[in-house]
DNA sequence: CATCGGACCTGTTAGC
DNA sequence: TGCTAACAGGTCCGAT
């Protein structure tokens, strides 16, 4: 479910309830994510204030004493606040209390997503070889460009490589290739300079735009407190298959390409 | 290295 | 109405 945008946003929904509160008690109520919660998880974190909640990637940290814990939503994961007396749902695997008497609550039917711990000054595997992120310095035209010299995989693959950028799931990249104007078929390497320019730019305006609108919901994606977020009336091309390009009126034609759908509009995308 | 396919799961929907 | 197959916002890992 997830990309870059609903991580921010799910984010920024949880840090003013989240941030000085002290967690009373952690719930386990299935450990099987993508790989088990880990005991030492519960321990870490029960009777600690958090000082702050980042994200890196699609992963969110939720910092403690000692460490954080690395959290990531996978394909269904989210995270909403509850009452104490609202009851838990199906696929509610995780429950933080928190001395406020707020519940955090982790729900994720596929269990795709992942919680576990990060010491203080360690950097987990998981995060260790990701490339920058799409609002950073670090991610710019040269950067496309030298790394996508002789690649013949296709330009959308590239892009949602985590290596080279990090937070563009198959969402933003069919958006922000249709803003670029370039066939998400095309071989990475035969992309240009100066159209690299226009994607990385474009990469950071539709995630901007995204995070201003919540988010996209397509099917079920809601933020903490439960409201969805509006980002789903801006797609241009993404789930549109068929549908009147909103530019020139051709129909949006639907590929597959390294096993997901892609969306693309053969007029202006070359 | 780059690239590909399979794997991990459950729920929803389209099609017969 | 019921069954089945395809598909879903991620990404790791092993084989080639």
């Amino acid at each position: 479910m997830p990309e870059l945008p609903e991580v921010e946003t799910t984010r920024r929904g949880l840090e003013p309830h989240l941030v000085g509160a002290r967690i009373a008690a952690f719930d386990v109520r299935e450990a099987r994510l993508r790989w088990p919660v880990p005991a030492e998880l519960v321990e870490r974190l029960v009777g600690q204030r958090v000082s702050a909640i980042r994200r890196r990637s699609k992963y969110l940290l939720i910092d403690v004493d000692g460490g954080s814990a690395l959290v990531h939503l996978g394909m269904s994961g989210s995270l909403r606040f509850d009452a104490q007396t609202d009851p838990r749902r199906t696929h509610d695997h995780l429950q933080l209390h928190l001395e406020t008497g707020l519940l955090l609550r982790y729900n994720d039917p596929r269990r795709f997503g992942c919680w576990l711990w990060q010491p203080a000054g360690e950097t987990h595997p998981l995060l260790s070889r990701l490339g920058p992120e799409p609002f950073s310095e670090d991610f710019d035209a040269n950067r496309l460009w030298r790394l996508s010299r002789g690649r013949q995989s296709a330009v959308k693959n590239f892009l949602m490589d985590p290596a080279i950028v990090v937070g563009v799931g198959n969402i933003y990249a069919s958006e922000a290739l249709f803003r670029a104007g370039i066939d998400p078929r095309r071989a990475a390497g035969r992309v240009a300079l100066a159209r690299y320019q226009r994607l990385a730019e474009v990469v950071r305006t539709v995630l901007g735009e995204a995070i201003d609108q919540g988010g996209t919901t397509l099917r079920d994606f809601l933020r903490p407190q439960g409201t969805p977020g509006y980002f789903a009336q801006s797609l241009n091309v993404y789930d549109r298959a068929g549908a009147a390009c909103r530019r020139c009126a051709t129909p949006i034609r639907r590929v597959v390409l390294g096993q997901r759908a892609s969306f693309y509009c053969p007029q202006c995308q070359r």
